[in-house]
DNA sequence: AAACCATTCAACCGCCGAACG
DNA sequence: ACGTTCGGCGGTTGAATGGTT
């Protein structure tokens, strides 16, 4: 493809702390914008993706990095079961942790002692088989009464501001699901801070009779996604 | 202390799909 | 309809580091 051919002038390897600061300057200060132009502009002999990488990876404010917490290393392992190796969704439900992060995370920590399911007490089991994954690929869902079975749990919500309520058929790429303890959900651990979606739970509202139509979910908000542990919710709704 | 091996992770590579002319 | 550009993705590599013999 032409648009990845570069000049063999083009500098490749690890970024100098020099380099660091002049892709963060520029991009600070005027945004991230075209990849193609922002070498140029800041001043640097790399390519676009070199410098998209290096601000994506490791320069931006927004990514956390260090140690893995549970919490997250939980939520690698569900979502690795579910979706297999689409880095880019999984981290996308990690607030500020970047795919190569996460990637990198699972082959050197987890690939090895995942041996058959999404639990971390079952990442202890020593294991030299690596798991295999299905990818189960989202889709598009309408809801409908027979949606009952969710009784008693919670839904995480992600949702965003600019997001229009589609009413009836809700775009799911990511399942939650929660449990109630003595009437009271489980606390979602994920935190909210720094990222543009927030975190919500909603009750599901399940009628009396399952002939009755059900109103699922609040109309009133706006759907971003829907998640749920535990469960494949995509293969309980083909039926 | 030196050699070797294993692990980690930043960075690169090749490919794909969307957008655009 | 087609070619090009660009952003983005997952797979892979290899330098750096740490551990072991």
């Amino acid at each position: 493809m032409e648009g990845d051919i570069v000049p063999l002038s083009v500098r490749k390897g690890a970024w100098t702390a020099e380099e660091d600061t002049l892709l963060s300057s520029y991009i600070l200060k005027n945004g991230e914008g075209n990849w193609n132009l922002i070498p140029k502009k800041a001043g640097l002999n790399r390519c676009r993706k070199s410098c998209r990488l290096r601000w994506l990876n490791y320069l931006s404010p927004h990514i956390k990095r260090g140690v893995f917490e549970y919490d997250e290393i939980d939520l690698i392992v569900r979502l690795h079961n579910l979706l297999g190796n689409r880095w880019s969704l999984i981290a996308g439900r990690i607030p500020r942790r970047t795919a190569n992060d996460v990637k990198n995370f699972w082959n050197s920590h987890l690939k090895k002692v995942i041996k058959t399911n999404s639990t971390v007490e079952r990442a202890n089991i020593n294991s030299d088989t690596p798991n295999k994954v299905e990818a189960i690929r989202p889709r598009t869902h309408t809801f409908t009464k027979r949606l009952i079975f969710v009784k008693d749990k919670y839904v995480t919500l992600r949702t965003h501001d600019n997001m229009e309520c589609n009413q009836g058929n809700v775009p799911i790429q990511e399942p939650v699901y929660k449990e109630m303890e003595n009437n009271i959900p489980i606390q979602n651990d994920i935190s909210n801070e720094g990222v543009d979606h927030m975190w919500k739970q909603y009750p599901c509202l399940v009628a009396e009779k399952e002939q009755e139509d059900v109103t699922l979910f609040d109309p009133n908000i706006d759907w971003g996604d829907i998640s749920v542990e535990n469960i494949n919710i995509w293969s309980l709704l083909e039926d």
